[in-house]
DNA sequence: CGGCATCCTTTTTGATACTG
DNA sequence: CAGTATCAAAAAGGATGCCG
């Protein structure tokens, strides 16, 4: 449960997780969905989560630049467990 | 969501809870069970939690001091939330 | 036994500016 | 657009020693 806390429990790793699972996301719409992170943070969260192999990040050779974030199958793996950590939330929420 | 990884995300508390839920435990026994933390470490993470509510700390006015550690009705509602990460984590632990 | 105080080092985060 | 570079600041964590 360490190892499970490591990887999710970044400070934006939670959301990041969450609304990938909406669908996927390009960096743009992901910083503008994260008021208040700064780029710096977000790409090194993202890059966190890429290594432990829960998204996939996706570069598309254009101009401008397009590079899209989704959720690896491992990823997916994790939806019980977000689910769980809103449904809590959501009932006990200051 | 984000909320409930604050209170359950510092890198001792998801451990701390789980032993919990196992049962009262004193100060020395969770030293014990969690190997590598200091007192100081513990301490911390032991008071943030008995301020959001999910510990109940008990004081025995004794020689030599004694204090209990347990979980309160808001920590037991946890319990899902615990489970999920542990099955999670032996599923896909590395 | 169950801490707290103090000091120090490591890790994390933010703000700002700049680039392929 | 999608980052990187740099600096500064804050938060977390460990080591050690002392106390009621």
């Amino acid at each position: 449960m360490e190892a499970t806390l490591d990887l999710i429990g970044g400070q934006w790793k939670g959301v990041i997780l969450f609304r990938l699972g909406e669908g996927t996301k390009r960096f743009n719409e992901l910083q503008k969905l994260l008021k208040r992170v700064t780029p710096r943070s977000l790409t090194r969260q993202l890059r966190e989560l890429e290594n432990d192999g829960l998204i996939v990040r996706k570069v598309y050779a254009e101009v401008p630049p397009k590079v899209e974030y989704s959720l690896s199958d491992k990823g997916r793996t994790l939806g019980p467990v977000i689910g769980a950590l809103i449904d809590w939330g959501n009932t006990h929420a200051l």
